[in-house]
DNA sequence: GCTTATCAACTTGTCCGATAAGATCAGGTT
DNA sequence: AACCTGATCTTATCGGACAAGTTGATAAGC
């Protein structure tokens, strides 16, 4: 059976990333296309296009005649999942620590803003992610899913595209997590708990419940990424 | 004289994103890469980067074999100042009043973080972009900078790279603003006392008024967007 | 000696033509 | 009806070529 690969471009890119994230090109210049070319043995046009993604990540600067000038590291573009998934695990649990700090700083706003511009309709849909997530209590993964799709469901209430692209941007916690975590279902109890608290506040239509509430579950999250730590290191 | 012209995959990708944001795709597909090297008259590559162009907004799904699909509009990357650039007017308008409701939620929730972690050199650069604001009180557009750059190192006070690429990605507005509206520099003395205010919360180490000075702030710049509202309609 | 003009070498931008690989759909077979 | 099959569409990748911009060394002029 073969297996899928994905698109060169994208592998090529992978490594690079890897490499300019590990510190190896400390001239600031990424090899040129046709050294990308002899190194991976693949054609300009590949080599072409995974530029093009660094470019996109912010990770690098094209300009014609110039060579590729590597960007500094506080630019990068940190909320794309590609680059999220190539970087190095240690850097990507940095990354998910700030992620999460920045939730607990902008997601109980959200909740508060969620709570003056909330429908019916969109009460409704929580009230069935809740069902559906004590439903699968058993199923982590599937939990977690649910889990991200409540919060995005509360965000996609203020009917505002830009806070809803942040939430958006913000999925690939998700897969990282994943990646990187071991951490037990001991804890959905106390989510699903937390999440019922924000669902009555969005009810009452009270701002500051709301954000209480938010604020208070996201601190339960934060609790076990630490234990993780432990865990891991 | 020569003028300077983009590169083509962004004049062509330009184009088609006027054109799919205009509604003139409504089946959901977008003209292949040998239509495209016809209509515009440009090679297969250039029609090809303009695509991925599209594709890094999130406006259209490609894959292999497949015909571009064009994606539904409000996942599109509105941070993106590409997609911005290009949108028509009205709808760069409405965003524009979007992301300001965005800083509203997120900016004071910011300040208040940053009250708890901004260091002295912190304060300092903060000191002297006021002082520079005030030297620039009758310079609309280097006071705009200046007042970016402001809330710019608020966030990056806070030490994380998610919080600061939010804003990062946010420097679109200024432009735009610019492109859009005759906003008058009526306002600047009233701005720069509120500048003040969230200063002094910041130096005082306080949370809760730093946040609420930030929120004051950005009501007056609210009220400038209606007015712009009311000129323009 | 210093500046300036020029040119060679290198880089990215664009073009063309060809083949490989995946998706789709209409016919035909069972 | 379900399953194969092939023609025909699409995007993915390749290779080579030339255009256009940048850089740095060299040479000309002051």
């Amino acid at each position: 059976m073969q297996v899928k690969l994905r698109p060169l471009p994208q592998q090529v890119a992978s490594v690079l990333v890897r490499r300019i994230a590990g510190g190896e090109l400390p001239d600031g210049l990424a090899p040129s296309e046709v050294q990308i070319c002899i190194e991976f043995g693949v054609s300009r046009a590949v080599a072409r296009e995974a530029l093009k993604i660094l470019s996109a990540l912010d990770m690098v600067e094209i300009a014609q005649g110039r060579r590729i000038n590597v960007r500094p590291a506080d630019e990068w573009d940190y909320m794309s999942p590609l680059l999220v998934e190539w970087l190095p695990s240690p850097q990507v649990h940095e990354l998910l620590k700030e992620l999460h700090e920045a939730r607990i700083v902008f997601e109980p706003a959200i909740a508060a803003k969620a709570a003056q511009t909330l429908t019916d309709a969109g009460l409704a849909r929580l009230a069935d992610l809740l069902d559906a997530m004590t439903a699968h209590i058993d199923d982590p993964d599937r939990y977690l899913e649910l889990d991200l799709e409540f919060h995005m469901e509360i965000c996609r209430a203020t009917r505002n595209r830009i806070l809803d692209r942040f939430m958006y941007s913000s999925r690939w916690w998700q897969s990282a997590s994943r990646r990187l975590s071991n951490r037990a279902p001991r804890a959905l109890p106390e989510a699903t708990r937390h999440h019922r608290k924000i669902y009555d506040a969005l009810a009452a239509r009270d701002p500051q419940r709301a954000a209480a509430a938010m604020r208070e579950h996201l601190m339960l999250n934060t609790l076990l990424l630490m234990a993780d730590e432990v865990e891991v290191g």
